[in-house]
DNA sequence: CAAATAGTGTCTCTTAGACAATATCTC
DNA sequence: GAGATATTGTCTAAGAGACACTATTTG
């Protein structure tokens, strides 16, 4: 294999040697995390944003991330940068969910940003070594406004959706652009991010069980009902829902508290884990 | 907004003109493309595969793709690429697939690759512009293994699949390892990258019209019953998908010749877009 | 004890799955 | 005309959706 030569006579080996890469003008490689949580009433998800300290977007909050480093992939970035800014532990789920490329995303130079979700359960956030803050907010998404709030430091961050078909192939394909109607503002593209990852997340729970990286170990069945409810944004059927997890679940045979405000003692179960 | 300094004093136009951006080793970033269509008499998907003619992975055959300029999006790439290098239209569905990062996937260099997946109907190639021989390869997909063959060369890879799961936060995931059982092989990850499309078409069809990228405007039922076939490897009860699909059809009032080998004439219908 | 939530049962309607029967076309 | 394929119809089983009722817990 080694011996196969090129039309300039070069066997792989020579021709690795004499490579030279620079011949294209390269973008910087970034990851962002959408780190997801359910805040501890169980009454909406949380993500978790960092306020920038410098340009561009200054004071505007922000997905956590970073640079991808040349010798690790954007899977073991993303796990770096999650433990190295936030300080929260890395056995979460984590899933690659887009790349972000529009050349003109970042004012500084071309960056192109490989976005990750995170499900965890909510836990105190360290600020970063760099004295940023980080907090959790709200997240609600309803009648095409999508809203972000802190209640404790008051930040209020809106986004108004406007549909948009375009036409991919043959099939129409939704997507959706964004206005922001409050003066706290979002950097970058991570309002799309944030979107993007509460539609996947909307659309997997459906068919997989990631919803359990958003509960403690134990948990009631209304809460995994409200959990369920929250993320795709409409009530179920009590009767339903339970009959269809009971399968994937099993009872601690004790009675806890649910998590849920006003909610009763109730039946504890732990996730079966397949 | 351009007021606010930071904590060296400087406005975000003075901020940007010092930045120096070259803090950080950036790597490549190329897009490949996973081109499918259905073969003439719908018996199965094909790809498209470009023979490399230089190192590394000389003579192996590859996803077309390339370097993803300056100034452009990553799918803005991969349409200029598709139309440079295969001079196939530019007017089909093209979706962003994954993002393989892994750091030593390129001997030459540092590269991040964005896949994007292409559906179309069959057409000719030409070979690209710097003589490289581009073939479409028959695919099959069956007992965790994985072949890609083109008749006329009489080229055969096949890689079998190690199925692989591993946890993620709570849930298992599934993967696949691959190993090469043929002399001819893929160059770089883009094995993994096929199946990867594959199991998204697979995922795909069952909630979208995505399918209809693979056939041509006009056609018959057992037409798109046949290409629902292929792809989800198994076989489908004629009546329950004739009265499913027709809701998406319009029925053109003529009879035409089914393109499957010893099919009949049929009814003729469009897909009506939604 | 009152009010709310947890847990269970049942009914309907839709859909998926599976065959059977007839009509039509190709060779 | 024989053998295949196209088209339509029917039956069953499973699941989604909806609601009612009882049991339990909280305040």
């Amino acid at each position: 294999m080694g011996e196969i030569r090129n039309k300039d006579g070069l066997t792989e080996e020579e021709f690795l040697k004499q490579y030279k890469p620079s011949k294209y003008e390269r973008p910087s490689v970034t990851v962002d995390m959408l780190i997801l949580c359910m805040s501890r009433y169980l009454d909406n998800l949380k993500v978790l944003l960092i306020q920038r300290k410098n340009h561009p977007y200054i004071n505007c909050w922000a997905l956590a991330g970073g640079f991808v480093g040349i010798y690790e992939s954007t899977y073991d970035a993303a796990c770096r940068e999650l433990q190295e800014e936030t300080g929260l532990v890395t056995n979460t789920y984590l899933e690659q969910l887009y790349t972000m490329s529009n050349p003109d995303r970042d004012p500084r130079m071309r960056v192109i940003d490989v976005a990750y979700i995170t499900l965890m359960r909510e836990q105190p956030v360290l600020a970063g070594d760099d004295a940023k803050k980080a907090l959790w907010f709200d997240i609600s998404l309803h009648d095409d406004i999508l809203e972000l709030k802190n209640e404790e430091e008051n930040i209020n961050i809106k986004y108004c959706l406007h549909k948009k078909i375009f036409k991919n192939g043959v099939v129409d394909t939704t997507g959706y652009t964004q206005e922001s109607i409050t003066d706290e503002k979002l950097a970058f593209d991570h309002n799309e991010i944030i979107l993007e990852g509460l539609l996947r997340l909307k659309n997997k729970i459906l068919y997989s069980d990631i919803a359990f990286n958003l509960l403690p170990e134990e948990f009631t069945l209304p809460d995994v009902k409200r959990v369920y409810e929250v993320i795709l944004g409409k009530e179920l059927y009590k009767s339903n829902f339970n009959a269809n997890i009971k399968s994937k679940l099993i009872s601690t045979d004790c009675k806890i508290t649910s998590m849920i405000k006003g909610g009763k003692k109730a039946a504890g179960y732990k996730y079966k884990g397949q």
